[in-house]
DNA sequence: TTGCGTGCAAAGGTTTTGCATGGCA
DNA sequence: TGCCATGCAAAACCTTTGCACGCAA
């Protein structure tokens, strides 16, 4: 990573919060709600800002699941295997689900040979009934 | 599909208008700009509520190409039996690629049976880079 | 001291919603 | 006639930007 020009207590709040948080993801919003709850207020304009740079410099992933809802950033943990995942969105419940499956690594491996297409798991949403939806259809 | 419980020339306009350009896919913003550019001009909100209820329907398919621009619609030929394969739609180019392949009917299996969920073929677009676009980046 | 980082507020753009009116059946 | 559909404007929403001030080095 290239280094930021200067370290502050904010850009080492947010970062700390994201590492405690690389289960799973989270948005701007709610890094915002959470440090203002802490007593330790940033503002939205900073943690977008400091957002952006985590990205670019490859230290955070961003995913954009879809317009409507915020985009969500998650720690890119080195030590673990942390192959990116795909997400399952219910369209009865809208319940959005995460899965981390060598499966669906297999999949972006077999598309990319036999279609000829590189699949970008932080865009991709499989869209679908999750099981206590499809229960209440039948 | 679920009939429209009123048939209006609004209506009537927007859908011509996406059959007409079901090669490609229009925002909501082209639909109302041509439409005033033909001199029978149709509220946005109109436009958006439409085109919602025509997603809903299975009549068009929605795409969400980059978190910046606005989502862009395209009508579904059911000539050419989209409901039974799925769709990759490159995020530089916008080419939407249809693949009917016994991998993606097995990827469906596995998330039935490890991730008890029901994808959905016809909603479901995999968003990545054709191979086109892929080169350029190189 | 230098100039990047921050915070606030305002702007930006797309999409949604409230409400009165219009028009289909 | 009864209601859905429409249109306008305002609101909602997430994210970016401008600007003055604060603070790290």
């Amino acid at each position: 990573m290239r280094p930021s020009v200067y370290n502050t207590k904010q850009k080492e709040k947010i970062l700390n919060y994201i590492k405690e948080n690389s289960a799973c993801h989270l948005t701007a919003a709610e890094i915002v709600k959470y440090l203002s709850s802490e007593g330790t207020p940033v503002g939205t304009a900073t943690v977008y800002r400091y957002l952006d740079k985590l990205v670019t410099n490859g230290i955070i992933r961003k995913y954009t699941l879809d317009e409507k809802t915020s985009a969500c950033y998650q720690f890119i943990d080195k030590n673990t295997k942390c192959t990116e995942h795909f997400h399952l969105k219910c369209i009865s419940c809208g319940e959005l689900i995460h899965i981390d499956c060598s499966y669906m690594q297999s999949l972006s491996e077999h598309i990319y040979e036999h279609h000829k297409f590189t699949i970008d798991n932080s865009r991709t949403v499989l869209y679908g009934r999750c099981e206590n939806c499809e229960k209440q259809i039948d």
